[in-house]
DNA sequence: GCTATCCACTAACCT
DNA sequence: AGTGGATAGC
């Protein structure tokens, strides 16, 4: 796809001589049929087709929201409303959009070409300021920082503002201020009530100042740009007016103002917008989203159909009965009934376990269980149909650590990116100084990395050069040099680095004239002054090596420094995809998703808002406890609404099941390295009991007394706090309790044999009086054990574990 | 200028 | 429990 074709059809079509599209007569005959419009329902068809004027789909979970959106771009262009190019879709992440292509190429045959007006919004916002970006002073090869290193700016700012760090944090400030980008509020338009005394404003403003000194921006800029340009310049906003032709959102309910506000620029003039969103799937309100967009559809649009889809083909009827009964605890809904057409299937299931490592170790037995396909009435499952799905990303770790212990393939989704490694961010930042030469913030990462011999002392006079003279750190350094302010090792270390810097510059706009493929005037004649062609990939290369980057991490004997050489091979050979290192740089900063799709299956572990769009034949929802799930901090910061958006999130969670739903708590759990005693989540007892299973589980009281830290004191565990108080009072607690202490025989017998022994006959396990021994019989939750040194015992399974975990066992 | 140690703070997460 | 910042000591 090139930028430069694009462009050219983009000025050819803007172009007041250039002709208006096709002709009525031209569309009609494009018109072809329309085989895909079949496999929609009633509540799909009227949203695709209804094609002109405002539309709002309200789609709840797994009701065919892609397929509509999807079959709706095909239609517009099968009918010829439309050609590619002039169709505005965006969603919120690349997965959607890259979904969103495929699936448009194959309703269309492969044809789709182009559509490079689908992505996300900031993907597309980019697009537009490189264009544009002049009318608010940046040019067009501006950098975008990351948040790592807009918190580095803002405390450069703080320092020389002489405000006290520990007040205000650049954390804090940086989320400020992004809350500000979010609502669309430039430092001019901050009220005064609430520019914190005017030290948050006056912080925003000098940001601001320093970012466009840096010819960079912040991704809440992308959109707020191209909002103040188009307010600014409104005969520009009316050629793109007339080029988007059609607008498509994904997602809409998670919206910020900003978002709000160019899209609303955009469609002003045709309205031909066609919202796609489900005011209870709206979870990231913390980041700015403004569920009201979604509410206050039909009045900002007015006449706008609203079309619902509640069918769903994803779940079973329990699942969605529970996910229903959760969600009717919300106000303020727009208000769906989804109803489904399947059979009943299972119930959903409920268990408590002792603390977050049982919970583990206890999905961990489930999911092994399940895919060897010993579930009975269950089909067999592989390990790609599964997904554990968790509140926050530290309860990632027990689930990691046990399946490496028990060798369960997994992989984690959205955890610390590829790209933030230590040495991955240090290569990006060569990259980036190559590239940017004005781009201080990279500058000064690599200044002493590896250790030159340049530290704060030699930075500060780099600094104070830069500043007198206005000009970029680079300079400033090579000024620092010559004029000699700087001595000895600093000195050499510098000029060294400036030259290098220099010469990598030379070798990377050289090789920037051969993009090869769509740049037509690719120039030619340059290749007498470059007689071997470097690409970028070996310019990356060079660069790590010269910089004595990798130099430095051959020489670390630490234990990391193999794998992240290893990265930075990764890195390297990651380049290869992207046509030279700008595009490269591009992709990263807006974080390019880095799930390679390895064959073998493995079990999907990921935080719940990472799983908004995606469903699995079985999910696990773990860690329902007060404080964790609903967060506690989401209450403490947004009171009722951020209840009702934690709420929003277990619709979400359990909507993510098609077949098979697992909710499980901890009654104890580490908190910032505290253990606490938790209590069940109150959305446990917001699930209607007709469509709740609740399991044993299988470790009824305290393990081996006395090894955890003092915690296993008897007295916390599960049985003896049954005993306890009115806290455990709850219906979803007591519902727990009845079924713990009802007969056994009343448990449906698949579940019953994992809930009561995992053991099985010649087993090894451990006892912490006995010692090892192996198992020579099973009776229920009874087991004969021959042990080693101490005879033959009949013992309660639970007070064994499995010989293989007994090297972590304290003695 | 660099490294080692102590201390205070913190967990949501997509671009 | 893990991390980053501040400080002291080499």
């Amino acid at each position: 796809m090139s930028r430069f074709d694009e462009e050219d059809a983009f000025e050819a079509a803007v172009a007041p001589q250039a002709p208006q599209g096709l002709s009525n007569s031209q569309r009609a005959m494009a018109a072809r049929p329309t085989p895909y419009l079949d496999q929609l329902n009633d509540a799909q068809r009227e949203a695709v087709e209804t094609m002109d004027g405002p539309v709002l789909m309200l789609a709840g979970a797994g009701t065919g929201k892609t397929k509509a959106l999807t079959c709706r771009i095909a239609h517009l262009l099968n009918t010829g409303r439309a050609r590619p190019n002039e169709i505005l879709a965006v969603t919120f992440t690349n997965k959607a959009a890259r979904e969103m292509k495929e699936r448009v190429g194959d309703l269309m045959g492969t044809s789709v070409a182009g559509m490079p007006w689908l992505g996300t919004f900031h993907s597309v916002c980019v697009k537009q300021l490189r264009r544009h970006g002049d009318l608010v002073g940046l040019k067009s090869n501006f950098t975008i920082l990351d948040t790592d290193d807009v918190i580095r700016l803002l405390k450069q700012l703080i320092k020389a503002e002489g405000i006290d760090e520990k007040r205000w944090p650049a954390r804090q400030l940086a989320g400020v201020i992004d809350a500000w980008k979010n609502r669309a509020l430039t430092p001019a338009k901050v009220t005064d009530d609430e520019a914190f005394n005017g030290y948050g404003v006056k912080l925003y403003a000098q940001y601001q100042n320093r970012l466009k000194a840096l010819n960079a921006c912040d991704f809440g800029d992308l959109l707020l740009h191209m909002v103040t340009i188009f307010q600014n310049h409104p005969d520009l906003l009316e050629q793109y007016q007339r080029w988007y032709k059609y607008i498509l959102v994904d997602e809409y309910q998670d919206t910020n103002v900003a978002q709000y506000m160019w899209l609303r620029l955009l469609g002003a003039a045709h309205k031909n917008v066609c919202c796609v969103g489900d005011d209870d799937q709206s979870i990231y309100g913390w980041r700015g989203a403004e569920v009201g967009n979604i509410l206050r559809f039909e009045k900002d649009f007015p006449g706008a159909k609203v079309v619902r889809l509640e069918q769903n083909y994803r779940s079973t009827p329990h699942i969605l009965a529970a996910a229903s009964g959760v969600i009717a605890g919300n106000s303020n809904r727009l208000g769906k009934d989804l109803w489904t057409a399947e059979p009943e299937g299972e119930l959903v299931r409920l268990i408590g376990h002792h603390d977050y490592e049982d919970e583990a170790r206890w999905i961990g037995e489930e999911i092994e269980a399940m895919a060897g396909g010993a579930r009975a009435r269950l089909r067999k499952f592989s390990l790609e149909d599964m997904a554990i799905l968790v509140r926050a990303s530290h309860q990632m770790r027990a689930f990691e650590d046990r399946f490496l212990k028990i060798g369960l393939a997994y992989r984690v989704i959205g955890g610390p990116k590829f790209y933030e490694r230590l040495e991955c961010r240090d290569a990006i930042a060569y990259f980036r100084v190559v590239m940017q030469p004005e781009d201080d913030l990279a500058f000064e990462r690599i200044i002493n990395t590896p250790k030159r011999g340049v530290g704060p002392k030699a930075l500060l006079d780099i600094q104070t050069m830069a500043r007198t003279n206005g000009v970029s750190l680079k300079e400033g350094a090579r000024l620092a040099v010559q004029e000699g302010l700087l001595k000895g090792k600093a000195k050499g270390a510098v000029a060294e680095l400036v030259a290098q810097l220099d010469a990598w510059g030379n070798l990377a706009e050289q090789q920037i004239r051969y993009p090869g493929l769509d740049d037509d005037e690719a120039v030619v004649e340059s290749v007498d002054c470059v007689p071997a062609e470097i690409t970028h990939v070996e310019l990356a290369e060079r660069i790590l090596d010269e910089s004595g980057y990798t130099t430095m991490w051959q020489n670390d004997k630490t234990p990391e420094a193999p794998g992240r050489l290893e990265n930075l091979k990764e890195l390297v050979k990651g380049l290869d995809e992207h046509d030279n290192l700008h595009g490269f740089l591009e992709n990263v900063s807006l974080s390019l998703d880095n799930d390679a799709n390895e064959a073998d299956p493995k079990v999907t572990i990921m935080t719940l808002h990472g799983a908004k769009g995606l469903e699995f034949p079985v999910v696990f929802l773990p860690g329902w406890e007060e404080g964790l799930f609903p967060s506690q901090r989401s209450m403490d910061e947004s009171g009722l609404s951020g209840l009702e958006e934690e709420r929003r999130l277990a619709y979400v969670g359990i909507t993510r099941a098609e077949e098979l739903c697992t909710i499980s708590f901890a009654s104890n759990r580490p908190v910032f390295g505290q253990w606490q005693t938790q209590m069940p989540s109150r959305f446990v007892d917001e699930i209607p009991s007709d469509h709740i299973d609740v399991l044993t589980p299988q470790a009824v009281g305290g393990r081996y007394g006395g090894q955890r830290g003092g915690f296993d004191d008897g007295f916390s565990s599960f049985e003896s706090r049954m005993a306890d108080a009115d806290v455990y009072n709850s219906p979803g607690w007591r519902r727990l309790q009845d079924r713990a202490n009802r007969a056994p025989a009343a448990k449906p017998v698949t579940l019953n044999m994992a809930a009561v022994s995992s053991f099985t006959i010649g087993d090894r396990v451990f006892h912490i009086k006995f010692g090892y021994g192996e198992v020579m019989s099973v009776d229920g939750d009874k087991l004969t054990i021959e042990f080693d040194h101490a005879g033959s015992k009949k013992l309660v399974a639970s007070f064994v574990k499995p010989a293989a975990q007994a090297d972590d066992a304290p003695f």
